[in-house]
DNA sequence: ATGTCTTTGTGAACGCGTGCACAAAGATGG
DNA sequence: CCATCTTTGTGCACGCGTTCACAAAGACAT
């Protein structure tokens, strides 16, 4: 789910399915797991189930990529960890930048994601001039005044806004006025952008407001069908065949 | 985009579109805000705009709710935000726990886009016994042993997971045992639930993955065919018509 | 009451994504 | 060297979602 999702219509990326390239992520993460136990090889079965999808569906992915499996045995762990990473451009560093540092800024510059997959959090930046100079996570808060100056003096292309609704567009602006040319988005906004830049959203209102559609719609089920066992029953599932992905979620006021 | 995306597969929830489901939040935003303007009146081509979507996908959503405009006019506004707003079970209370109160917790227990949409944090609850008692956006932090009590005694139904991932699935299990039926996961883990339990995830790693993905191929064109104008060129485009859906992004260590 | 103009609601075509099912490829054992 | 068994890679069909394009519906003016 979340929001995001569906990225520019019926264009895929150097022939790479968008549906495929939400997926890598998940992929590499399990990957990565099963490297840090030692893990020689898997099968395209075991890994399906690891990610939560199904198996015919990661073969065609990674059919995507080239065939770097080999039939009888299944894929190598460590060749294809790097085989994605390098897809997904995670061999190289990405400076990112967090502008507002709220609670949910904060938050952001403290996730322990980042330096793991080869994000570095470049600058913290926030228009009140109070958190200036305040060390967030370790780095100091900058002033918004200095925006520009900083995207590119540390070469950014991707920035993270955290601000509240009514600052997201002219922060969105001068990001892109600058170089920026992605966009994580968690205010409650739409925002515009010139062709090119790439917005992905993240809003949990409206993953909330998802939740609570299905929840309605179950309580009312349970009143019309008043039989055939109650909600907590039956088999496991993997909820990774569940949640959109994409689409796309969120997490600041609405 | 998001990470999320497409639950059940191929299960229409009462006729309407899971897909469409995920764009009424984006239309209740647009409208509330036109609502507080006082704007009586709105075309599906204006709200479509508002909302970053095509005016022929609002109709055909809107389609499926029934047929609550006026042809010439367009839609009452009030009316609207009434339809959608029951629609999603946003008429009624829905009380919500946060466990995992670290950085990410808080900033969700401080978000101001809850009760404006008929969200309540009904608790919040961590296994750091030494956060119990200790108040976090006004509500003090109750300790993980009483987890089932919580949700029995104040009827929780929906459930946001913001614990470190190795935590995840042994709260997950707990919460889905005392009654929780929808999740909410921060954590950067594949939920397994019984079915009838609907999870969405929200993974920013992933998401900065697939920005970085674009933002390599960008990067790469530059290289191949340089010409054609710099990246920071062209004309606005909206992005909702980017960031998934889908499909599903988060916010947690990786 | 009639005509014009705006805007909705939807039929139909198209494209993407998913999943089945199987042939081809290669490993492994005798 | 051959047979068998495992697992990949993919052709194919199906279904959902998107978009176009237009007929029907209603407002509004005359």
């Amino acid at each position: 789910m979340a929001t995001g999702r569906t990225h520019r219509p019926a264009t895929r990326s150097r022939g790479i399915p968008e549906a495929t390239v939400a997926r890598l992520p998940l992929y590499l993460r399990a990957l990565t797991a099963l490297s840090e136990r030692s893990v020689p090889t898997v099968s395209s079965e075991e890994l399906a189930a690891a990610a939560g999808v199904n198996s015919a569906k990661l073969r065609k992915d990674f059919s995507y990529l080239g065939s770097y499996g080999t039939r009888g045995v299944g894929y190598d762990v460590e060749y294809l960890v790097y085989q994605i990473s390098r897809e997904l451009g995670l061999t190289q560093d990405w400076p990112v930048v967090i502008v507002g540092i709220g609670n949910l800024g904060a938050a952001l510059a403290n996730y322990g994601g980042f330096a793991s997959r080869g994000f570095r959090v470049a600058a913290l930046i926030d228009a009140d001039p109070a958190m200036a100079g305040k060390p967030v996570a370790g780095i100091p808060v900058q002033h918004s005044d200095d925006l520009e100056k900083i995207i590119e003096d540390n070469g950014v292309s991707i920035g993270v806004i955290a601000t509240p609704a009514g600052a997201a567009q002219p922060v969105c602006d001068r990001l892109v006025a600058a170089g920026v040319t992605s966009i994580l988005n968690f205010a409650p906004t739409v925002l515009s952008v010139p062709d090119g830049v790439d917005v992905r959203k993240v809003d949990l209102s409206i993953e909330l407001q998802i939740l609570a559609f299905h929840e309605q719609r179950k309580a009312g089920e349970e009143h019309a069908a008043a039989d055939g066992g109650g909600p907590a029953a039956a088999t496991r599932t993997d909820s990774a065949e569940q949640g959109p992905d994409g689409d796309v979620p969120a997490v600041m006021p609405a």
